[in-house]
DNA sequence: ACCTAAGCGAGACGGTACGTCTGGTCTTTCT
DNA sequence: AGAAAGACCAGACGTACCGTCTCGCTTAGGT
């Protein structure tokens, strides 16, 4: 997670690597109780068992603990293979609503969002551990349309880049907005919907 | 904005309407140089040239007036008459795709909905004050759309409410996932390519 | 009390009499409720149910309001005639005890006096409406003594003065630490002891 | 001063020796400058170099603050052997006058006088503190005195303890009156009435 | 079996903002 | 012009967290 490079350290005493399961599960389980707002790292520390001084030599701030801590929440997408580009989609989709209603998600990631506005390396560390992480769902959806010849194989690769930065804004975004601002259930009949305009477009063609 | 009916006072020294406007642009003005985090409301008071006691006699927080002083922002939404259902949305998009790129639309934005997510009444005001409001924008697009036989007209009415939820989340949720977590900006050429992907699906009918 | 020179005003609504007596009762009320440190001129004014701009127009503050308001207290000291200095002065300085033990009076008191410390205007105010006005007790109580041949006629008019000050710093002051540090009752047992040093010095001469 | 034992801690940073010193100071300093009413605990703070909470998690507030600050300068007080009763008595009070002669004394002393009156607990603390600890200058005096043969011996230990505390509240009475209300010197021509009253009552015994 | 460097829990530290309260003043309308 | 009402500015209050620091203690690997 935060540990890019864990410079391998000689000597001295090693750092627990229990630690920092129980923090991250402690962030967790304060999301829940508490929000973003007023988890504290104070707190974190009590629930974790841990000094505060250990919190903060392994993390910058609240805001990388967070990062950290929800990022692990959507390592478990998969892509299922459904038999048609329709169903592989409303698939991930309803698996990606199920995460964002855990309250955990829900208060974490929108607010590590507004906080990696100001925060280059925030949304930097954002876009490694969350979103590139995800873009692959959309890249082997569309390998497996084309090789189903639901969609027409690429022709121009700088396109092919820029569809999937819009597709994955398109999905992605329209599933938060659903769940976070309308705070409306993105469920199945929401979901089909959302997958046929998706596929065919407002007019919906037949 | 926040008065939504002051119960009409009949003796003492009447609130200042001045104050009022004056703590919204400092807000503003804070939120651009500080960003939500390190915006205080000591500080806006202090911009304002207001007491803190002031502001607190009518904003319950941060949240209720950064809500306020955003929602300010997107009132100036127009639904441009460009000839075509395709011109129309693109125009109003490339709006929407300005506004959120102004620094102080973005900090608070996006802090207060994940704020709303624990408070209730706050994604009550933000419905009522942002979402709901510019709503108007797709059920206008629609009927003009309809007009010029562009689109079919409604046969079920519940239907119809759900697809202007629908198209709102899909709208307004990219253009923010765009612009703020993959901090690119939605420019012209994304947008006609949003806009086309929207309107005949994925596989681009023609 | 507060005013001086009450400038004969020709014109206008004229002042309220009964909110000046309406506003000192309210504000020992609330010294016995709350304590000088918590007493605020807010609360005495609703109290009193008078405007706060009412109580400001009349007093400078709250140590010129509670000094006038506990001056009252001490107007009712008289002195007595028992037949002998010792009974008188046990009879004026029980008086002046059970004065002391009203929270009222207590509260306010040394809170003033210790105001005063740094304001010479509030001291002198304290000294004219209370201390001063309660010295007539040990002139006349001289006076009386040597009327009855218990005290040698004055000889030095300015060694008198000197003297009176004298004794009334004993009197007030021991009754006074009695009261207010040792907290201890300055019931009728402590007076005659007291009685007796001050008439007949510590060695206690027969 | 506040640490009657303060429960030798085991673990955790220890608690700075430097800043209660500084506090302290800082306290008496600020009671100088500002006088009790103006003071604040901020302001004593940033005198001292040191943090609000840092002062907050010694002191419960700024009476028990200046209660400390005060009680300091009355251990500086000491009984001189003069030979004689009168002479100690002079030299003790003259003291105590030098002492109370100091604005920080001034200011500081009526003041929690005052609010021990609604706070038992404060009330405790200065009797601790500052009362009971002079005490034993009368108990010295009167020891000396009867060495000196210049007063009978106790016969009942009651009625002694008794008369101690109504000599201290003479005393301090008399000299605080004085001082604080008064507000003229006690200086040694007043000091050497004082005691002549004092020892041989107001009829003045040859 | 030591040595030593880093990690650890605890909690004090200097700061900063919070949201509330009070002190006095000012601005309305009504009397 | 005075009064009641209540908004206004100013600034202190005591609390909560922040992120850092200083303790004494533990835990390994290197010798």
């Amino acid at each position: 997670m935060q540990s890019r490079t864990p410079a391998p350290r000689a000597t001295g005493r090693p750092r627990s690597a229990a630690a920092d399961a129980a923090i991250l599960a402690a962030t967790r389980e304060a999301l829940v109780e508490l929000g973003w707002s007023k988890l504290t790292l104070g707190d974190v520390a009590t629930r974790a068992g841990v000094a505060k001084t250990t919190l903060y030599r392994r993390w910058a701030g609240k805001n990388e603990l967070v990062v950290d801590a929800v990022a692990e929440l959507f390592d478990e997408l998969r892509l299922p293979d459904r038999g048609t580009l329709a169903a592989d989609i409303e698939g991930v989709v309803l698996q990606f609503a199920a995460i964002l209603a855990r309250p955990e998600a829900k208060s974490g990631l929108m607010a590590v969002v507004a906080e990696s506005i100001r925060d280059d390396a925030l949304r930097e560390r954002i876009r490694e551990s969350i979103v590139d992480r995800q873009k692959r769902l959309v890249l082997e959806g569309r390998a497996r349309a084309q090789a189903r010849g639901e969609l027409p194989p690429e022709t121009d690769p700088l396109e092919a880049t820029r569809t999937v930065d819009l597709i994955f804004d398109m999905v992605a975004g329209a599933v938060v907005h659903r769940t976070l601002v309308s705070a409306e259930p993105a469920d199945e009949e929401w979901v089909r919907n959302f997958t046929q305009v998706l596929l065919t477009g407002l007019a919906g063609t037949p």
